[in-house]
DNA sequence: TTGTAGGCGTTATCAT
DNA sequence: ATGATAACGCCTACAA
């Protein structure tokens, strides 16, 4: 401090109510004037890994900090092509595993050092409106938790703009995605019910093949099919409460009576489907009906229901759709990967999981003598 | 088309092909060129109620939509001091109506024209680091669900940023928020249950006095003095479903037996209660013990809970936290308000609502026979 | 290490 | 109604 440089060192304070009184924002080159140095120093300083000496840097540092000054993101991104956003879009319908994703996903792209521009799709076909949007803002890529039509995939490529969809597939293959292995997954959980026992098996699914309860209903067919089991029957639904309980009436009409078992394309129908078996129609769970979920979110654990159900690995699929991104992001070459995750089984207590004892036989007797004799099946 | 411009009208395909051959990005100018106008000329074709002719709107859309053209957020932001981006902060704490608060207002905000830029809190210590990021996006305004102290209201302030708080108050009165009565909410719950017969009130409540949950807690206790009834016990609670669970446990310990009625600060805390109380201890709701929750979360709904509980008018306070941030964005002055919403009362089935019979006085006795008796209460 | 100068893509002002 | 020109705030060669 015994020689200071001949430059303009402007009083800081002086300098920042001139600004307040032409009712500007401070900028780098405000910073400059009062540390008495270029304005490209000063955005050197904030660029980790520049070339500034140590005592440049410290007077900067100090003169931003007596400004308030931070940089200004959208200039930035002007000139270097990043705006260190990305979009998220994801459907409504996600319901409850939606805060677990979007949290998540928050915190592994914040990581990353990226921020997410939340698109919410109330219903899949907002699609188109969204995605001008996402061009508009000029985000760095996007995650995608919803429908994507080929066309929506191809304007990504054509744009240039990194995709990621999650839980989510096209036949398409050449998509960057990370998802569960839901066939895998649909094997799974015929194999241990199958095991127990288990012979005619109701689906409850998406209306729309949403392909990624396609692939379960698919695993669960073909493990059946290996079994020599009879075909399941499938019933489609909203993914909300409601259709799981309109789910298992329309099965038990189809079926002609309770099924051994219903798959249900998520917690909240397998929620609703229990609740409407144990509550409505008097069916117990899991003495005369078994039943099984997916995403095991946080009321499936709840005491009430201690649902049988399927983990999807939220925290490790979300970091590995940031990274994936992020990876495509900087990497300027075209390259496409797929994740696939395992879903971890969770025995809960809505499934019989083992063979009935042989003594069993009369009471289960008598629940299928309330049932209407079917055909086939 | 019998007469057209003398200018360079360069063939859009040609052009196209020679933006992508310098790597660059598709600019208001190659818009002009390709449809034979100025640059500013197609800067006012994308500017809604800007003074151009129908033939020259025409012939620019046409150019744009061949080159694929969309205007850059990040450049007119630079400009007009507007990035119609809003930060939310939410911590995930609010967990179960987090998704639902997030998709009213982002839907309301882009109504407005506004995107969502997301800052997800896990702890509350999180602003400070995320505030940087708030400033640095530029984003227009704030809606924070998330404890604030007074410090940051002021750095909120100091650099013009609009803010509404969600569901939180502080008691420097100077900011924008929008809330729910939890005062009166407090009140009309005890009123009820009072009215019901209900003499010893335990509340679950969050452990930091978060203010909102602190006015309902206020509220109740205004009114039980109103009413000559003892003071509630209070047991501190995280607003999860363990919490839920230990704060049923601690307050029949602190109140050598089961109270009458338990006030939950959330619906998860208050479904964990009753699970506790109806699986693990054996006691019947609203029998021997009434439950109430807040919120009217989906799962407050299913056959299995069907809890009393309290309603925030959800969508109306994310149109009104979206409405008053664009209100307070758009006119530069400071005006400050703080709307309330009423709380609606959902009588679900987990309390009792309505005075016993004195039939019913022997079964009550009974038990309250295994009840520890105490001195004061 | 530091400063100079040009450009990122748009909007706004001012003539015409 | 249209076009030229100057911002907006920053980054980045390039030269010193």
């Amino acid at each position: 401090m015994t020689k200071s440089k001949p430059t303009i060192q402007v009083c800081a304070t002086e300098h920042k109510a001139s600004i307040a009184r032409e009712a500007r924002r401070v900028t780098s080159y405000d910073v400059a004037i009062v540390a008495g140095v270029s304005q490209s120093a000063v955005s050197r300083c904030f660029k980790p890994g520049a070339s500034v000496s140590k005592s440049t840097h410290a007077r900067v540092m100090k003169a931003a900090a007596l400004l308030d000054y931070i940089p200004n993101a959208a200039a930035r991104s002007l000139i270097t092509r990043r705006s260190n956003m990305v979009a998220v879009l994801i459907t409504n319908k996600s319901n409850l595993y939606y805060p677990e994703l979007l949290a998540e996903l928050s915190e592994q792209l914040s990581a990353l050092g990226k921020r997410v521009l939340l698109f919410p799709l109330a219903r899949e076909a907002d699609v188109d409106r969204v995605l001008n949007d996402v061009w508009q803002f000029q985000v760095d890529g996007a995650i995608v938790a919803a429908r994507l039509s080929d066309e929506h995939v191809a304007e990504f490529e054509r744009r240039g703009m990194p995709l990621v969809l999650f839980n989510r597939t096209l036949r398409n293959q050449s998509v960057n995605t990370v998802t569960c292995d839901h066939l895998e997954a649909g094997r799974t959980l015929v194999s241990r019910l199958a095991a127990a026992g288990h012979r005619r098996f109701g689906i409850i699914g998406g209306t729309t093949d949403t392909t990624v309860a396609g692939e379960r209903r698919r695993g669960a067919c073909e493990r059946l099919a290996e079994l020599g089991l009879p075909p399941p029957v499938i019933v489609p639904g909203e993914y909300d409460y409601d259709s799981g309980a309109s789910g298992l009436k329309a099965l038990i009409e189809k079926m002609g009576g309770v099924p051994d078992v219903i798959l249900c394309g998520s917690d909240v129908m397998a929620i609703g489907c229990l609740d409407c078996a144990r509550h409505e129609l008097g069916i117990d769970v899991p003495g005369q009906l078994s039943v099984a979920g997916f995403d095991a979110v946080e009321p499936s654990n709840w005491l009430s229901y201690n649902l049988t159900t399927l983990r999807q690995p939220m925290p490790k699929m979300a970091a590995a759709a940031a990274n994936l991104l992020c990876a495509v992001i900087d990497s300027r070459e075209t390259l496409v990967e797929r994740r696939l995750f395992s879903a971890q089984f969770i025995e809960g207590a809505t499934a019989r999981l083992h063979p009935k004892p042989p003594a069993a036989a009369t009471t289960a007797a008598s629940v299928t003598g309330t049932r209407t004799p079917v055909a086939i099946m």
